[in-house]
DNA sequence: ACCTGTGAATCGATTCACAGCC
DNA sequence: GGCTGTGAATCGATTCACAGGT
């Protein structure tokens, strides 16, 4: 559920390269020092093929007859990622969600900072979550241009999702996770990306009723 | 990030399912009847053709010349999707993100039931969160079976979460969401979809990075 | 000898455009 | 006249298979 963003590298590709990251670290972090298509592919669980299609659009980085150097591939995924440079999150909605991903540790891990932290109820405003102070909703506009916030996560109920999406595109932010139950409309240029818990399990639970 | 399971409709068309799903209760909360590919597929966020074709895999529920029935056409999409008959889910991991998804509402308002909830550390087991009594993660197989469990949502850390998605399948399921930051290996004929946040940013973060 | 990088072939999904029906 | 349902055409992504380099 993606609006259509650049090319060059398909989104395809794109979605699997934080995939190939993953597996990528865990190899350093194990001591690995080199690697071929065939160990990737069947970490990231993929075939070798598509792994090295993917990887080729980054650009040539292993060597033939060899394999990849993992420490040097990991680098180049993680730039051509930009996940190089540090990147500032906002959250608006500190619930349940909203509390749970300010917390996620491996947040801080991939180079995000949670830079501000929005709610509209009183008695949420002002309390601090995870070292940060929870600004108003309605301050919204302001505080994200002066933050210097690249993402923002929407973890507000459905009804609001909306307005709320409206109000961050309109403060010139461009790349948007939703996690609210809804369909958010976004103008062109802006990247939206969905997550929803209940969607996930409607197509589990559709492949549960269709069994062969 | 899915495997393979059934035919007749086309993955893609599964995925994009619970988004219809969503936009006709919206129409049919707001007392609307009648309806049009071009309306749905307008809030669905796709084009009118897409709409139908993917329609038209569930049987033909629309009437040429008029358009279709919101009620009539939200149940076939209810059936297609498994969702009519209530499903039990459980969720392996009561940590911060697992307690947000127990207490997630819009759970069970869409057909799904938290039939048991799982952690290893001591000071959670016993404590009752969302009205459930939370077991022991060791009594996992024992208990996912007597229980009619479905659908486990493994919300566990990265280290752990192979470990406990080999036992859950061991254990009969064949439906697994997974939240924990690891690329997981399920044998063939279990159906695995995972959602990472970290990913999400990611794929956000490439886009933000190469902009026109 | 081996494994990458990639054009060519295949496969699947999206879009077009219109026939069929109200 | 208008809108659905769908074959045909297009587009993009995956897989194959081998040439290129170490």
């Amino acid at each position: 559920m993606t609006s259509r963003g650049d090319r060059t590298v398909p989104q395809a590709s794109i979605e699997r390269l934080p995939g190939y990251l993953q597996v990528l670290s865990d190899l350093a972090a194990r001591g690995v020092t080199g690697t071929s298509s065939a160990e990737l592919a069947g970490l990231a669980g993929v075939g070798p093929a598509q792994l090295r299609k993917d990887l080729s659009h980054l650009g040539s980085h292993g060597t033939r007859g060899v394999g990849y150097d993992v420490v040097h591939l990991r680098e180049r995924v993680r730039a051509a990622l930009g996940v190089a440079q540090e990147l500032s999150v906002a959250i608006v909605g500190v619930g349940n969600l909203g509390h749970a991903l300010a917390n996620y540790s491996g947040f801080t891990a991939r180079g995000f900072t949670v830079a501000a932290l929005f709610d509209s109820s009183p008695e949420m405003i002002g309390t601090v979550v995870a070292g940060v102070v929870v600004e108003d909703s309605a301050r919204l506009a302001d505080e994200l241009a002066g933050r210097g916030v690249a993402i923002v996560v929407i973890a507000v109920p459905g009804e609001r999702a909306q307005a709320v999406c409206d109000a961050v595109v309109a403060a010139g932010v461009r790349e948007v996770l939703n996690f609210a139950p809804r369909v958010l409309q976004v103008p062109p240029g802006v990247e939206l990306r969905s997550v929803d818990l209940g969607s996930e399990l409607q197509i589990l639970a559709f492949h549960s009723r269709n069994r062969p």
